[in-house]
DNA sequence: TGCACTTTGGCAACAGCGTTGCTTAAGTGG
DNA sequence: CCACTTAAGCAACGCTGTTGCCAAAGTGCA
């Protein structure tokens, strides 16, 4: 009568409790921003008493982690002192590989990019090479920021790949990856923590951390090939395999036309068909459609277009896939209220939502849903 | 410069800390089932100190949650106590609302139906009617074991409806319902705390703890409608508007078909129809074919199926569902080691469900994540 | 039978968490 | 100038899990 997947190691004693509140306290300085905000606010925030959030902020202040801003007008009595993450402590870098490119990136606390650096890639190279200009980037990078700490790497791929032990698996086309474990090799070249995802999910991190608007959302991303993002809860929902996300080959048209993945009616077969004939609307339809099903599977609050593709028409994708979401609402089905925007950013977003997937166990946001 | 949503309310003290680690050990109680489960052991499974397990468990015990159950063969040394849940030291009440009927359950802390009364409902009886019906049913079930504790009522309803504030939308065909706070008003005429959810999320929820196999999974009802419950990472995803499992309407054929929530090519109107003129095999094939499009996008590890639909035929349900999501994975597509099973039963899962969105929460499985 | 050894689990002291009660700091407004 | 209000630190406190130690309860060999 085993009921139940089994829970490990999650107990709490008091160091885990201290942590998990100093990183909540992080969390909504960090929202805040430059704004910064007042103890009484971050103890609202938290549901802790003002005076454990003085604690808890005087530690943060001792470690370089926040300072006093100014005050706040005056209600009648001592104004508030407001207080502001340092977004300069400490830094992150995330790398983007690509088929063709390496993007690198230095971001601060904040999440925004002190240094970027961008060089051709072959991914088809052997695993040295390629891991060899992996690392330069990183040093290259964390030499801009010298005396002060780098927290770690963050690395987007393309291909499936298990983000929790950091292997890769059958990289589309590039069969020397498969089994590779970059995470381990890449931690002992450059002396760092190194996280691996999917590119898609790095994406979709940098929109759920440093984008407006909170919620569940998904990032549709529409290049070469179509794959999506997950943001539920505020984490990114990646499942046990890593392998969540697999929007391009969803079937759309029972027995419609072959895809090159051997299946039929594949969501991303019948959108590129579409825009390869010129047809942008219904490729446009194909996708909104798509997005509709899992706006109502999910309960997704917004979707978030990217890509290439998209990109060389934002319009035409944004208004087709809303004109689908919100017929579908219309019907009393599932969508109403849903938002459709675009990503924008090009592909910088990957490599600056590489780095978050270091950055985001500051804030307490582990990512670590399934 | 706001990011990511806000979190309210998530600080950490002292007696959040005790009653976490305290679920955290109950939960590991109830997994062990009758077998019991040693202070080391739960040791091992939450990551404290045995010392503090010790601690933990002495109150549990004074509490009456937990009792001593025999030694273990010794290996050496003192044997290990076993310690186990008191399954009959408090319950919970589950109904399930439907459209003819009304099932309530009366189950104990391991979720085991002690008391079971089934009675014809009428859902479009005016509400006071209906709801002094559900009120009578738990008084009955209360009286099953007097002095003891009832934690709650769980209830269970086809509609949509807002799991968060308890009140019912739409459901569909009974427009009386529309915005009724049915959480408030039962909780008022029982005077117990009341939970709300849909059916399907209910059945989920009583797979995911009650049954066997762990990992994230989803359940697909087939009955009347289509419709389906998540759970992923070992808790009911919802969504903001407790929308989500709507799986029915899906777009899975293009421009195919009219369904009657007037989109075209639904899953369940080309499953349904299929089963209309006979074509079982067909029926079972367009619902896998949506399984493994929902397999894919979330990188679930199993699919449960149920419904009267499916019950009329369970092998080959499983059968053609199992063989569409087996053809994507061997073509290299997501899928692979999918399990595909039945959940059997009937509708009373539906209630035992119910009563265990009372009792998740004594065990840390909240089932809140979105 | 006895004694050394292993293992479990409680007792007592402890460090450290957030909380409570109170005081001090720093403003406003009459 | 003074009463009042609001913010925030100081000190004592309760309670958490942890640590160090020891008693309890077995096994197994001499």
């Amino acid at each position: 009568m085993n009921g139940s997947r089994t829970r490990t190691q999650a107990g709490v004693n008091l160091p885990a409790l201290r942590h998990h509140n100093a990183t909540l306290v992080l969390d909504l300085l960090r929202a805040a921003g430059a704004d910064g905000i007042s103890r009484l606010e971050l103890a609202e925030g938290t549901g802790l008493t003002p005076q454990a959030v003085s604690k808890i902020t005087a530690r943060l202040r001792e470690d370089g982690l926040a300072v006093g801003a100014g005050l706040r007008p005056s209600t009648g009595g001592k104004p508030r002192t407001v207080l502001r993450l340092v977004p300069d402590a400490q830094f992150a870098v995330g790398l983007h590989l690509d088929r063709d490119g390496l993007t690198a990136v230095l971001v601060d606390l904040a999440g925004r990019p002190v240094a970027v650096t961008t060089a051709p890639l072959d991914l088809g190279a052997p695993a040295e090479q390629v891991l060899g200009d992996a690392a330069d980037a990183v040093r290259d990078l964390s030499a801009a920021e010298p005396h002060k700490p780098v927290l770690g790497v963050g690395v987007a791929v393309p291909g499936p790949l298990d983000h929790r032990d950091g292997v890769l698996h059958r990289v589309t086309g590039f069969p020397q990856w498969d089994g590779y474990p970059l995470r381990a090799a890449l931690a002992e070249r450059t002396g760092l923590p190194v996280v691996l995802d999917k590119d898609t999910n790095a994406a979709a991190l940098a929109l759920a951390l440093g984008g407006a608007g909170g919620g569940d959302f998904a990032y549709l991303h529409l290049g070469t090939g179509l794959g999506a993002g997950l943001v539920l809860g505020g984490e990114v929902h990646r499942g046990a395999r890593t392998g969540a996300g697999e929007f391009g080959h969803q079937t759309l048209q029972l027995d419609g036309p072959l895809c090159g993945c051997g299946g039929r009616g594949c969501i991303e077969a019948l959108c590129l068909a579409a825009e390869a004939r010129g047809d942008r609307g219904e490729a446009a339809r194909v996708l909104g459609t798509g997005a509709a099903n899992l706006v109502g599977l999910l309960d997704i609050d917004r979707v978030v277009l990217g890509g290439r593709t998209v990109a060389a028409d934002e319009d035409a994708y944004v208004r087709g896939v809303r004109a689908v979401i919100e017929e579908r609402a219309a019907r009393g089905g599932a969508g109403a209220g849903v938002t459709v925007t675009v990503a924008g950013g090009g592909d910088r977003p990957v490599a600056e939502g590489a780095a978050q997937l270091v950055l985001a166990p500051v804030f307490g946001r582990v990512g670590e849903r399934g």
